[in-house]
DNA sequence: AAATATCCTACTAAACTTGTAGACTATTTA
DNA sequence: TAAATAGTCTACAAGTTTAGTAGGATATTT
């Protein structure tokens, strides 16, 4: 399960994201919109600034945006900032690579099925972006259908 | 990631599964073998037996065994009882449903992507069973290759 | 200078993980 | 039938992680 930072995280992209080019939105305004109790979510934009997928700006009509358009972000990416590894084991994790204790690894039975795991759900997460994530604005529904 | 709890969990369930139909083992082997603390792979083995994965024998020549021939318990299944949910959002879980705090699963554009993941995951780990996960003994190599 | 808004570090309570302890029950063997 | 063997079960405890809070520092605008 992802923890709440993940999920906090996603859900304020999403946000983000729907805003994209739209100029810096506050933190209080993602905040109360996708109920995220504020200072939590301080340091989780942060984090995402500082990982280089957000920008913001100081003072008066400051806030945060997007550092790059939407589709040029994976969930992967994302995801492995907030949360860590996507790999159910270590000995099997390609940003987070640890050897597992008293594991040999070439005669490990177990691994080779987590890295049919591992592949099978990194072809969604990276493929997938904030703009397949993206929150749905009034503007983008067409009515006409 | 995966608690040690289900690493050892699985581990064992491998040394088991090599194992099948030659009468039970000891705790105490598979936790040598496996270097598992043994009071811990205690408990995980006898919550494998109330969730019938295992059945055992007390008294001497007793031991643990699989219930059931490897090939049909599936990791998922395993993963579930000593783990619990495999999705990474409550709210897309097929055995441990949770609705989300706040939010609208119907419109919620977040929660599409993580059923596409745990449809991948599931289709690997539900179709994978201890017997791929067997332990190799000396016996099953074939060196006359 | 005052107001605004992010930046940053440190702290805390609660929950979960990873074990350990010890007494109890069932089975086998002498 | 007593002793030895081996699993059963509950409770506890230390360590770590999670989720959230506090409060001052810094940068920008008016």
């Amino acid at each position: 399960m992802l923890s709440k930072k993940t999920q906090y995280a996603l859900r304020a992209l999403s946000f983000l994201a729907a805003r994209h080019d739209q100029g810096p939105v506050l933190i209080t305004e993602i905040a109360e919109q996708k109920k995220i109790p504020v200072k939590f979510l301080e340091n989780i934009l942060l984090e995402l600034k500082n990982a280089d997928i957000l920008d913001s700006k100081k003072g008066r009509g400051g806030g945060y945006f997007l550092k790059e358009a939407p589709h040029k972000t994976s969930l992967a990416r994302v995801m492995r900032i907030v949360e860590g590894p996507i790999a159910l084991l270590p000995c099997v994790s390609l940003y987070f690579y640890q050897k597992c204790a008293d594991c040999t690894e070439d005669v490990c039975p177990i691994n080779g099925v987590f890295i049919q795991v591992r592949d099978a759900t990194l072809k969604v997460l990276e493929s997938k972006t904030l703009e397949d994530i993206q929150e749905m604005t009034l503007e983008a529904i067409d009515f006409s259908i």
